[in-house]
DNA sequence: TAAATTTTCCGTAGATCAACCGTATTTTAA
DNA sequence: TTAAAATACGGTTGATCTACGGAAAATTTA
């Protein structure tokens, strides 16, 4: 089940092979690049990887050694803590994390907050959902950021007007935050949700 | 089963070396990094650490050292396709699959659905939310059911009555869908909600 | 405080495994 | 039909892991 050193160099040696050139090495280009004298070494880390479920052989065809993708699906993240609650986002030092699929992570870094109360219901994120944000310092007319308005963390629809910053919730009986620009500090963008039930 | 503060240095060092290196270090290694003048000192922590069950020791093998904090915490399940869609669960073959955090997923087998309509609007869910779902072929009252009616799957909330069984929507203009027992097939449970913006 | 227990360490002997080599045989693909 | 490629052995060596027994130091319990 596990890797050793060299086991897993050959895997990386295959991996990235299999990446460059769209198929895999022979065998004696194995054990050329590793400067085996013999290909029953090859063999050995052919059967090993197999084995323990990281490779796939393609029994008897030439070329036939296929990576398991193993590949990185989910991402830890930091769960920093409640938005809404009221404490600073910097303020909490909680080493916890969250998986998180990575289809919903781009480009940059992320981090997650648990939702407290109903200020977005209508847009369907309830009490307790988990929110994940991207790291941003500003933001687009319409888009969901993470903000801190008074030293509250909130989560809210954003709009920038001519001379104030509205931050909209999505419940009937809220009203919007209206403040001037340099009250509001934007600290994320919504790019996902995770419930469990 | 707390630990002490050498046991702790032991485990924190072999939890950073397998994630710097994909691989855990051999018994000497760690040997050495801790001025132990045997290696049955390291056996001994290795002992203690695996049955407080925060380390994993493939036994008899090299480097089979396996931190319990390094362990997958996601898992892939089947996306099979569209509740609310019209078409039955079991004519998918589509192989695709979605990274899901391990916390919503309890026993038993697991599945996904995309969310269509605006059916459990009011529940927070949404269309195009990615439903998590339990295989199960009842359950209690009041649960989110992935249940099939007339060949059309569907996404509600389930109340099982004396003579009949009602299919809750959470959408104010929508109506229970009422059927006899045996005209509702139940597929599953919701037990998670994933969506991306 | 004294006794009991646990943790921490040492050392050695024996078992197991990884990492090689080499040769012979089978299979694939041009 | 052949050369290239992939399997199938068997065997060697050193590295690595396990199993013990014992003993000092630190902690806990009586």
């Amino acid at each position: 089940m596990a890797l050793t050193k060299k086991q897993k160099e050959v895997l990386d040696f295959i991996t990235e092979y299999v990446r460059e050139n769209g198929f895999s090495p022979t065998q004696k280009e194995i054990q050329s690049n590793f400067g085996f004298k013999s290909l029953g070494s090859v063999q050995d880390y052919i059967k090993y990887l197999t084995n323990g479920g990281f490779l796939m052989n393609d029994s008897h065809s030439v070329r036939g050694l296929l990576p398991s993708a193993v590949q990185q699906n989910s991402e830890e993240i930091p769960l920093l803590g409640n938005v809404a609650a009221g404490v600073p986002i910097e303020a909490i030092e909680n080493t916890d994390t969250i998986s998180v699929p990575v289809h919903m992570l781009g480009r940059g870094s992320h981090y997650a907050l648990k939702v407290k109360g109903e200020s977005m219901i209508e847009e369907g994120i309830l009490s307790g959902d988990i929110a994940i944000i991207k790291h941003a310092n500003d933001a687009q007319n319409g888009q969901i950021v993470v903000a801190v308005v008074e030293n509250e963390t909130t989560l809210k629809r954003y709009f920038k007007r001519a001379k104030q910053i509205e931050l909209h919730p999505a419940n009937k009986t809220m009203k919007p935050i209206i403040v001037k620009d340099k009250e509001c500090e934007i600290r994320g963008l919504l790019v996902g949700l995770i419930r469990s039930y």
